[in-house]
DNA sequence: CGCGAAACTGTTATAGTGTTACATCTGCGC
DNA sequence: GCGCAGATGTAACACTATAACAGTTTCGCG
């Protein structure tokens, strides 16, 4: 498994990773609701439950439905420029758009922070070992629950 | 990932699985609730959501609750007799009680048969790349969906 | 331009999954 | 028997996600 480090632990320049998915998403249709859930996902390598980002989608006049922010969750995951942590239920927007293959996930289950690797190598692996059963593998997950360094320190 | 080959895809005696499964019970506290819900997983490699087994669970007189299902599901999961597979949001009777280190799954997102797999190598790797952010890994969940040898045939 | 198809949005309602809180019971050691 | 710990019973609720359908916008094309 040959991976970058983990960025999403690691102090650095935030504003290359949101304009990468924002250029990324330049060949895509960026409705209203798309381009600001993906706006909210970008803040920070934090997952966030759809009800979360619901919320922060209403202003003062007017709160939007949960398929308003289902739909788009849908687009952009479907689109890669955002995944789904499945033991969170939460969203997170993909911190490698345009280069993202097989993505495994580190979250800390007390900040919610989430660190993607690529897993080529197990996700490959994973792959041999289903051929054998003749099974027809569509999706990987692959993710790590734990504490980051920065909550064990809080500790 | 050195794996024995996935058995829930093939045919095999069953009944052997079920009895590897409660002879490692036989180490624990299985009341009524927890009983017959490991029966009720082990009566084949599929995934049952919570309330699929709490249906079985009732008689004519009467319907347990959802915390029964939900107990008696926690306790079997955290002594290693089952599986939940949250891509699924499902439960499964563990396939290698006693010898079950980081399992990974294949299933069927038709029929919901579910294969389990060690991944003793894809885990380390994961743990090694944890190690260098100071991350603290606790839970691993590798999983694959996809169609089974059987369900293509059935197409 | 005008028209039709496709995609997107708004809204209501509901389905599905999981938990909290608290009362009650049961078995076991003392 | 007493008291405790673990297990169960029950009601109510919280969170997550989708179905169904109406209305609107977008866009290609004649």
């Amino acid at each position: 498994m040959k991976t970058r480090p983990p960025l999403a632990f690691e102090s650095h320049d935030h504003s290359t990773c949101q304009k990468a998915a924002l250029d990324c998403a330049e060949s895509l249709r960026l409705t209203k609701w798309r381009r600001r859930v993906l706006e909210i996902l970008l803040e920070q390598h934090r997952s966030l439950g759809a009800y979360e980002i619901l919320e922060r989608l209403g202003d003062s006049t007017s709160k939007p439905k949960p398929p308003t922010a289902y739909r788009a969750l849908d687009y952009l995951v479907e689109h890669g420029l955002a995944h789904r942590i499945e033991k969170m239920n939460a969203y997170v927007a993909c911190a490698q758009p345009g280069a993202c293959d097989q993505a495994g996930f580190f979250f800390c289950k007390l900040c919610h922070t989430v660190a993607e690797v690529q897993c080529a190598d197990a996700e490959s692996d994973l792959m041999r070992a289903a051929a054998t059963s003749g099974f027809a593998a569509e999706r990987t997950v692959i993710e790590v629950e734990g504490v980051c360094a920065a909550c064990q320190d809080g500790d």
